[in-house]
DNA sequence: CATCTAAACATAGCACGGCTATGTTATGTA
DNA sequence: TACATAACATAGCCGTGCTATGTTTAGATG
């Protein structure tokens, strides 16, 4: 009778508020429930069942939201004429990000990996990709490394050393151990030591307050 | 009256059957509940109370069991006259016990890291500051880096890794990068690129079967 | 060996977690 | 304006970790 008929469409304002409130939740260690989840706003718990599909699809959700918000930090490295520089950079504005949310970092690699859209995972090592492929072009790198193996080497480096300080064992003065590990990484890639030893440098700024 | 009276001792062999069936639901992807756990087993769930304090010190034992495992499976790593060779082996068996336990090397690194014993973390770490130093005093590295210093990049450089292919998004053939990032890492810290190759080549062999 | 103590142990029930069933309301098309 | 549909609110279910309480048992003492 009416065949075309389409009902009430969702609020993206609540899924928007819920993900923040949740990483906020995060930030200031508060338990995360589905109860006190939606206390303090003004939608009942079945919000999060329209929305996410249940606490797991919040999860899931909140995991792609650091991932963007991972891009985003690494958006906001400026190249250089120096690739190796903006890979020490992209790789410090990593860790940046990695110390200032740990707790989002965490949920990041939690359970499985599984992401709304794991697009949004290669899209941020896409960030490191690109300034590999700007070193290889250069002349930095030798030719039998690609781009996607000099950044997944970075990534890797990057990674064992802020999730062990950040989430793990290690004193937060380990990382200082980043250049001197970045520096061996892409000498044994090809580039000469002392230039190379010069870009770490210049790219090793951790900014460790902005978001 | 009865003044040095002691009572009732608990029974060791409780808690090592409570670890051992966590571990055992762990590998299988059982979910482990209070009362699962105990489920089967002629203990009601009051044990794990008198054994642990709870599910949170039971998890703390199983993290600590982790180690403990980690540590008998480096333990079976022979040295040799070649120290790098050794302590590349011995990063080979950090990842092989990972890979083999994927779910308990990830409660391993969990929740704010509070073991049990602080030290079994330590003593593990011990196995690879004791390669180091040994390849300290054969000449194979640098004076400027501590064989602490040095145990502690391998550990990030392997931890990196296998974490983002154990439980992270990377293949399993990334794992292929675990030569040239360990030559890379010691050649920078001073062993003879040729030899470092050859040492690294043959403590190379990560036995995936162990256990 | 009998006795008494204290801790291990079993049982029952609490508060809170995620989730679902069901009723109500709002939206957008015809 | 009428109606179909899905967003939304409410209430309650089951499973979770935990605690309160009663019972049992190991073991030192005399």
């Amino acid at each position: 009778m009416y065949p075309g008929v389409v009902a009430r469409r969702r609020d993206p304002a609540v899924r928007t508020q819920l993900i923040e409130r949740a990483a906020h939740m995060l930030r200031t260690r508060e338990p995360i429930t589905l109860r006190s989840l939606v206390a303090g706003t003004s939608v009942s718990t079945m919000a999060i069942y329209t929305h996410f599909g249940g606490m797991d699809g919040m999860w899931k959700a909140l995991r792609q939201e650091g991932f963007t918000r991972l891009g985003a930090r690494l958006a906001q490295v400026t190249p250089s004429a120096d690739p190796v520089r903006d890979l020490t950079a992209l790789i410090a504005a990593y860790l940046g990000n990695a110390l200032d949310h740990p707790d989002l970092y965490r949920v990041m690699f939690d359970a499985n990996f599984d992401l709304e859209d794991a697009q949004a995972a290669d899209d941020t090592l896409e960030y490191l990709v690109q300034a590999a492929e700007r070193g290889r072009r250069a002349g930095r790198y030798r030719a039998d490394t690609t781009p996607l193996e000099l950044a997944t080497q970075s990534w890797a480096v990057a990674h064992g050393l802020v999730s062990l300080v950040a989430t793990g064992p290690l004193p937060r003065p380990t990382l200082a151990h980043g250049p001197l590990l970045l520096t061996a990484l892409f000498t044994a890639t090809g580039d000469d030591p002392n230039r190379c030893r010069q870009s770490v440098k210049q790219g090793w700024q951790p900014d460790l307050t902005s978001d």
